[in-house]
DNA sequence: CGCAATTTCCCCCTAAAGGGGGATTGTGTA
DNA sequence: TACACAATCCCCCTTTAGGGGGAAATTGCG
């Protein structure tokens, strides 16, 4: 008789563990071994030799510590058990933090019924496995390169495509001044300061101010 | 007879510069030679052989290349010149910017007319000067310190004040999550994290995200 | 047990950020 | 000369950040 896959549960909401348990138990080759409501029971879990699992599921919103801090504990100790990352958020930036971090699957709630058993058994096998709507992105960042969007440029380009006037601004918002303040500085027009904060924004392609500021450090601006 | 000191002067302002000139003027010490109203000229005029000057009073705002990026530039060049800073702001974050730059004098503009004969001298004869009303503060910053407040702790030691909570919304806010996101991601209503970030802001010191992101970068949090 | 700290959430409000659009100079260059 | 682009500034608007206060529940710890 073929050996079973043991696979341990955490998830903050008892209700989905329970959603989980009972899709995992129609499979006869899968086997749950126990739950856990919080990151730190996970880890208590894991530690206790009494305790046997194959693949770990992992919410990534958990109280006390949360999956991405579980799975950094584990990566840091090389554990030996799988990684599933269970997620309300399908986004490629999400995905790709828990690949850095070592996860072995990663799995979006919405999917999950549908999914989770072959993704046990894809990670069981050795292999990564992703559901989302995110595919057309997984293959690239798998191999370890940004997905490139028409006419998008390599990431270190972009600095270079940054004029005088930007690269100032972007140094003076990383020294935590605000708009007045830069424009008073630099003796322009609050809105002149905006509309270059606006492009650098575009051009770095992030967010909000915490994007460049992360930007600026990468590429030691500042 | 006692030989004089060759002064440059830098701004953007003609009025100014012309207003410095005439203070300097007044002492026999000293002689002005020549002026730049942008940073660019500044490097070009000290990199001609045949001027000559000993302290070069740079404005802290011009067009092209500003002072700091002109201090950086002689900085890193050696150049054998004591720079004296020209500023409209009082404020201890720039001073400190200067110095760690290594400028030999600060001197703010409204201090100018008074000051920057008695600058000139101190920094031709090697002394650090600073006008400015910051006098408190500059000792402590010239021997290398931050000046500790009242119930003020040394900067190491805040990181040890943070929450586990807040730790995790400032690690959230540095991948450009904004409050809401957060807030979903966490499972609390937006007050709280907004309850968070803003302890965050006191307990660190800082002004707005930015500082948040920058303290977390340097202590690598994130 | 009792106290202090943490965590949670609420109200008020102003300031700042950010997204859309457009317009005007000047400068360098194909 | 015509075109691109940088730099400047303006309008509109919504969302978010940030600053002041307070209050309740929970948890850790001596």
């Amino acid at each position: 008789m073929k050996e079973k896959i043991y696979v341990h549960v955490a998830d903050d909401h008892k209700i989905l563990i329970e959603g989980i348990i009972a899709v995992i138990n129609t499979d006869e080759d899968i086997e749950t071994r126990g739950y856990s409501l919080t990151g730190k029971e996970v880890i208590d879990w894991v530690n206790n030799a009494e305790n046997k699992a194959d693949v770990l599921i992992l919410d990534i919103t958990m109280p006390i510590l949360d999956g991405i801090e579980v799975l950094t504990y584990f990566r840091q100790r090389n554990i030996r058990q799988k990684v599933i990352i269970l997620s309300s958020y399908d986004d490629v930036k999400i995905v790709q933090e828990m690949l850095s971090l070592g996860c072995n699957g990663y799995i979006t709630k919405n999917n999950a019924g549908e999914h989770i058993i072959e993704g046990i058994k894809a990670v069981h096998r050795g292999e990564q496995y992703f559901s989302s709507d995110l595919h057309k992105d997984l293959i690239a960042i798998l191999s370890g390169f940004k997905v490139l969007e028409e006419g998008e440029m390599p990431e270190d380009k972009l600095l270079e495509e940054l004029t005088e006037r930007e690269l100032k601004v972007l140094r003076l918002i990383s020294r935590e001044y605000n708009t007045t303040e830069i424009a008073d500085m630099l003796n322009l027009a609050i809105s002149t300061v905006k509309s270059h904060r606006k492009s650098l924004l575009k051009k770095l392609k992030v967010k909000n101010v915490v994007g460049l500021v992360m930007y600026a450090m990468k590429h030691k601006i500042i």
